[in-house]
DNA sequence: CTGTTAGCGCATTCAC
DNA sequence: GTGAATGCGCTAACAG
């Protein structure tokens, strides 16, 4: 509440050399510099952060888009996101899209209005080109929204082919692969790449489509009875984790056998895919580590502190488990 | 980047103007008004929130302080609180402060400097005191931190009873109830009432307490081994989910047969409960409508609508599943 | 070494 | 109806 001017005033002293000497900017002599801070510790007095930010024309606020925080993916990222943000002295503001893609347009906005420094966004319901129009720093995780955005994922087509790899080692002949991620994504691609492994070894590969911006445990488990509905001859699932482990779930319902009868294989190995019995066997992407290299290829734009990369891909590897 | 005094010049009038016209206060004859839009329009112009926040020394962001966004009731509380918030045009700004009281301090001092105009806290790790300093906005999950803060919570009480009850009409006789929850939080009355109530009615109830400001699933699933060997003689179990999870899992690999042998019982009824099978029988707390009533009461505060109520408990009910 | 001054961009007086 | 002036609180450049 108290305003450097009126610390000045207490301490008998100009604004300016009151700003220095709390700042430890510019040169104040150690007998004024007591003074000043006995005065201010009088008067209570913290800097108006909006004042700094107003003449710095920055926040320290990165803003982070996610399709949906209730999903252990994306609240695992950001969990990482907003800790490794916080080492580099930068708060996180996070929206939650939910598929709407007014509320990303709506964030893309405040970049306009200065209200965040720069962007990390995971979600992507809106079209390139409005991506292409901001000249402020945004980072991209898994979509490649032109030459100007850094994009950064894991290899989705090295998880794929781990997927696959074990469904020939099991010797599955009819294996269902769940799509249920947005279009344009390059998280597709481990399905490509998982159906052509398979196909190239003779295996019939099927493939569902689940809406990817939904992402509530209900529509997994209804999505997984009607798929054991419509395919009760598969001996092979493959798809994101949640899914993965409704068909699990459902399959213990219904008595079948995994892995004797059935595979199943999920994709991230979030912390729910331990929870259950037995555990998911599933591609493991390291969230940490994408979190912390998403982080730092913004903050080199953020601060121009060097060129960064345009494509970020991590490693991924198998999660040993007993579902496959 | 186009300021609103090169709007004023483009347009050919003075920046009060163009401020009145383009926030519809006071009166622009609709002519001048017509070139001022052109002319912001022409010049792509935005107005620059932080002068705007720094005039009205607010910001409209909310700070939301939890203890682990990466844990399955915390990102579900965030995401509903965020929700609300949007609804009611305020952004989110979030903290983990994963056990480090540092880091709360930190968010608190958010306040006195204007970055955030309120504070809704679920993070436990200070004392009652450095919230008593404030005199900003802040609402409390969970726990009392005096007159002044208003309280929201569930019915933790009656949750314990809830549980209590099943075991007794399970027929349980030596009941284990693991605290995982921070010394001085109401979240702990779920376990006084349970033990109460066993305990009238002749069942032998023991205690372990777990390191309540650890989240990660590796600790609860050593902590569920330990405890079956410290007590093998155990037929009833009552704890968080997650605890609850990794004794269901444990019970699992040993063999032991749930609800036959054992029955578990949860606390919160979060997603990961219902993956698992059978899926957990939990007390379930409505987290949309804490999320709802937090961010209600915080903006009755902000905005100073209207009186709020110290304590609000909101109901529980339980989640019936196959495990008790 | 230190006080004064001039903005940062906007919103709101208050004369005209 | 509208323009000019003032201030939000702070920082940095500039004299002294």
């Amino acid at each position: 509440m108290a305003s450097i001017r009126e610390v000045a005033q207490e301490a008998g002293v100009g604004v300016g050399t009151v700003s220095r000497a709390l700042n430890g900017s510019g040169y104040v002599s150690p007998e004024t510099k007591k003074k000043i801070e006995k005065a201010a510790k009088k008067l209570n007095y913290t800097p108006n952060e909006l004042a700094r930010n107003l003449y710095h024309n920055r926040t320290g606020i990165v803003g982070v888009v996610v399709p949906d925080l209730d999903h252990p993916f994306f609240s695992a990222l950001v969990k990482h996101i907003e800790m490794e943000l916080y080492e580099q002295g930068y708060k996180t503001m996070i929206c939650n899209t939910v598929g709407i893609s007014r509320r990303e347009q709506e964030y893309l906005d405040m970049l306009e209005r200065n209200m965040v420094d720069g962007i990390i966004t995971a979600s992507h319901g809106l079209e390139v080109e409005e991506y292409q129009k901001q000249t402020k720093p945004i980072v991209s995780i898994d979509r490649d929204l032109g030459a100007r955005i850094p994009l950064i994922g894991c290899d989705h087509e090295k998880g794929g082919e781990l997927a696959a790899r074990l469904m020939l080692a099991a010797r599955r002949k009819k294996v269902l692969a769940i799509l249920g991620i947005a279009p344009k994504v390059i998280a597709n691609d481990r399905y490509t790449a998982f159906m052509k492994m398979l196909k190239e070894n003779g295996v019939t590969v099927k493939q569902e489509v689940m809406e990817w911006n939904i992402f509530n445990w209900e529509a997994y488990y209804k999505f997984a009875e009607e798929t054991f509905r419509s395919h009760p001859d598969i001996d092979g699932i493959f798809s994101g984790d949640l899914a993965a482990l409704a068909c699990l779930n459902v399959a213990q319902r219904r008595g079948i056998r995994v892995p004797e009868e059935l595979s199943i294989i999920g994709f991230d190995a979030m912390a729910p895919s331990s929870m259950v019995y037995p555990q998911l066997t599933a591609v493991r992407q390291n969230v940490e580590l994408l979190a912390e290299v998403s982080v730092n290829t913004l903050l080199d734009l953020v601060e121009q502190r060097k060129n960064v990369p345009h494509r970020l891909i991590l490693d991924v590897e198998m999660q040993p488990g007993g579902t496959a």
